[in-house]
DNA sequence: TCAGTGACTCCCC
DNA sequence: CGGGGAGCCACTG
């Protein structure tokens, strides 16, 4: 066996799934007119800062998914897919969801933000520690 | 193996 | 409230 790479601690992946997966995994957890930053899903799967990872898995994904991808937005409330040409959809779907955009093309993220219900939270095996972060740094 | 990349976030002014 | 800039880190070729 190679005996590691030196310094950076890489992905676990004997561990099951990947980065990827995990998003994927929880996205597809979302409720219908429900929505997570890209920051909360990578809280989520273990990994708070890889929020641009997160954007990258679901771009790689594609607009014609049948996961509910819309439901991932930013950090102000808005759409960031607008830079690769699926906002107009994403606004599309979120409307038929029931969110409203207000002037600036956010929506209120107090009222529809999501968070994972105990259960689940327990499925994915977050760390307490992370957890306990979790609701300090978002208030849940 | 490794440097480059980016559907992000935060911080500072 | 808005814009600029610097981190961030899994993925990619």
């Amino acid at each position: 066996m190679r005996s590691s790479t030196a310094g950076k601690a890489r992905k676990p992946k004997t561990e099951g799934e990947s980065f990827a997966e995990k998003v994927l995994a929880v996205v597809a957890k979302i409720p219908r007119g429900k929505v997570l930053t890209y920051g909360q899903v990578a809280t989520l799967v273990g990994s708070p800062r890889a929020s641009r990872i997160v954007g990258g898995v679901l771009f790689r994904l594609g607009p014609d998914s049948r996961l509910p991808w819309q439901r991932v937005i930013n950090a102000q409330g808005k759409l960031s897919t607008y830079r690769v040409g699926s906002g107009p959809e994403q606004r599309r779907r979120l409307e038929a969801e029931g969110l409203k955009f207000n002037r600036e093309g956010a929506v209120d993220l107090k009222r529809h933000q999501w968070w994972p219900p105990e259960r689940l939270l327990k499925a994915w095996e977050l760390d307490e520690d992370l957890v306990a972060s979790i609701h300090r740094r978002f208030g849940w």
